[in-house]
Formats: C-alpha cells, sequence, structure tokens
DNA sequence: GGTGCCATGTAACGCGTTACATGATTAT
DNA sequence: ATAATCATGTAACGCGTTACATGGCACC
C-alpha cells in the first residue's frame, strides 16, 4: 500500500518512466540503506495502477536510445491520492515476532523464556548502538529522510528496551503463583459440556 | 513467518490438527481481539510445512463424526523450532507509511505537511486513549498476553507522539531555509556529465 | 573488453487477506 | 427449524521478495 501510495504522489508532481520513479523514491526515503525498493515492486504495482485506471501510460521514443513507458496520474488517481492524504494512517497492530516467540517458549517449555528476553535485549542495545552511530554521522539538513527515520527507530528501539524490562519484571511477578494457562474460549454460544 | 513457527511451536507440546492451531494460537497471544488468524492461514500454512517435511499428517476418524488430520512435528521441524528460537528476532527496518506520506507532501505539494501531522498527532492520541481504557478493564494475572501487547503499544504510541513533535520542530527550522530537495544519488561509479 | 549504469520486465514464491464452499453435531 | 460451533478446505488476489533475462550506452 505505501509503495502504490508513494508512486501515485510522485506522479503527481509529473509524469514519470519505472527507472526514474525507483529513484525518486529511494531519494524521497533517504536513499537505498533506509528502504530499498526493486524493481520488480514498481513495474508490477504499475502495472496494478494501469489496470485499476489510477495510471495511464505513454510509450516515449527517445533518439539513439530504447523507448520509455511513461505514466502519468489520470483524474481517478488524482482522487485516490487526496483520499490518501484526507485518511488517517492505522496504527498498525502489532504483530510482534518477539513476543509469540515469547509465549511459544513459556508454554512450549522448547525454551527458557529469561534467555529469549536476554538474546533479545542484547540485539536491541546492539541495534541501538548502530543506529545512534549512523545517525550522528548524518548532516541534518541536507539528509532529511534520514534524520527523520533514524529518529523513529531509536525511539523505538528504546521503547522496546523498556518494555523488555516491564516483561522481565511481570514474569519475576507470576513466577511466585503458579502460571495461568491461557483460556481457549469459544467465540459463540456456549455448549453443555 | 511468525505464524508458521508459532505453529511449530504448538505443535512441539502435542499434536493438533488446524481447527485446534487455530484456537490455540488466538489463546496464546491474548484473543482473537488481538490477533485474528483466518483459517485459510493456518490451513495454507500447514500445507507448506508438510510439503517442506517440517510436519506430518495423520488421519484419524472419529466415531460419531469427521474424520480430522492431525499434524505433528518430524525431527526436521525440531531443529527448525530451535533454530528459530536460537535466532534472535531482526529489528524490522520501519516501512512507515506515514513517514512516506509526510515526505510526498513536502515534495509533491499535493498536501499540507502541517496539516498531515495534525492529523496523525490526533489520531495516535484517540488510539492511545482508547487503549488505556482497553488496558485498564483487563486482569494482568489473568491476561498476561493481552497485558503484555497493549504495553508495547501503548509504549509505541507514546514513542510515535514524541518524534511527531521532534518532526514538527524541525520543520519548523527548515522553514526558515529553503528545503532542500533529496539528491538522486546512483549507486555506482560516477558518469562524466 | 569489462564494469556499471539506464531501462525494461517475467516467473515463482511466501505471507496474508477476503470470499466462498461443504458437511456434521448440538442446543434452543 | 435455526443458529452456532466443529472441522475441513479452495480460489483469487495484494504486497513484497529473490532470481532471472535482455539490450544499449558510456567510460576506462
Amino acid at each position: 500500500m505505501t509503495v502504490r501510495n508513494a508512486i501515485l504522489g510522485l506522479l503527481a508532481q509529473q509524469p514519470r518512466h519505472g527507472y526514474e520513479l525507483r529513484a525518486a523514491f529511494e531519494a524521497l526515503v533517504g536513499g537505498a540503506d533506509m528502504w530499498d525498493v526493486k524493481p520488480a515492486q514498481i513495474y508490477t504495482t504499475l502495472a496494478r495502477l494501469e489496470e485499476a485506471g489510477l495510471v495511464s501510460r505513454d510509450s516515449v521514443e527517445q533518439d539513439g536510445g530504447p523507448e520509455k513507458l511513461v505514466y502519468s496520474l489520470t483524474p481517478a488517481g488524482h482522487d485516490e491520492l487526496a483520499g490518501w492524504f484526507r485518511a488517517g494512517v492505522a496504527t498498525e497492530h502489532q504483530r510482534d515476532e518477539f513476543f509469540v516467540k515469547l509465549m511459544v517458549s513459556l508454554y512450549s517449555g522448547e525454551a527458557d523464556p529469561y534467555q529469549v528476553i536476554r538474546a533479545q535485549r542484547n540485539r536491541l542495545y546492539q541495534d541501538l548502538h548502530d543506529l545512534t552511530a549512523r545517525r550522528n554521522g548524518v548532516d541534518g539538513r541536507r539528509e532529511l529522510a534520514q534524520i527523520f527515520l533514524l529518529d523513529k527507530s531509536i525511539m523505538h528501539l528504546e521503547a522496546d528496551l523498556r518494555w523488555l524490562d516491564l516483561l522481565e519484571a511481570r514474569l519475576d511477578d507470576i513466577r511466585r503463583q503458579p502460571l495461568p494457562q491461557p483460556q481457549v474460549r469459544p467465540r459463540g454460544r456456549p455448549r453443555k459440556s
């Protein structure tokens, strides 16, 4: 969804061909290091957008080169873009892989939960260290996008570390009591057992 | 990936059939409200796992009912699970839709960046309010998974709000200077212009 | 002639979703 | 009857990825 809408926005600026869109997108997000978009995604997305009538394609011949396929925004595409700006970005629910790993380790006995937490904390500290170093090497006036993204990542890493501390404290608490089994609750009308 | 590995973990506990796996997974993550797994995902994932030789399927007939297809972990599946626990969970790079929206609004002129930020802040405050209310209604000793996930979401929302403030401050700074155009940098050897 | 850009894609797969389909059992 | 659970899937699509493929042009 994100790349799709970004393409619409970039085409609103001016008509562009696929290769150019890829470069423009990466410039927008601060370079390939920050967000590497694969050519395949650009071209398949453009095909879907054309199919949906949001962009139109024109073939442009060049002197001494291969033809370019230049895409531009249709009125329907403009509407779609306006709708994207109007709508708020939904807070994406946390499909947290680490959380699932922790819960599986708690209930399956295949791994030690404390070990799982420690391993994750080490990794987060490492990531935080790397990101901070990277951030300090960026010119804040020239590489606006990079600063924005790095700031966000750093703040989220700090939140994750605090969350791990909280998790550990709560685990200590329940250790002094029997571990409650997760309840398998049916969604509908209860049946007699 | 997450659901796939969770299924391996649940099958390590005991052999289960598809429907049961779905219920067990939802119990693990704190109910369908927290993470709704669609049946289609369970069954297609099981098919892929069997294809990969990580689980094996046995048909079990029941008296007075349809046959169940019970899956259990193979040795290869056990290895896979152990590998999952050994490896740290990679910090997923932030494919932030809001960030892209902001950058597009900055450079395309299709929307006002300050308006985009304000809309997002309102939404985050609303989400934070709802989540906090929900969290306060949960029994922390019985619904462990829900507390864990809600805590994490709340902490991330708070981080996002602080990030928005930072963004706005930085935008104010660069407003007093011309907006730097994002640099389209080629990745390879530079060519003579 | 090699490297690397410019420019275009296709094929196949993984994860996840929505929608559709079937049939038995159980409680009201 | 009918509603809802138990239990099994298939089909089609969207987003994203990796890998493969083609060809021209520029620079050293």
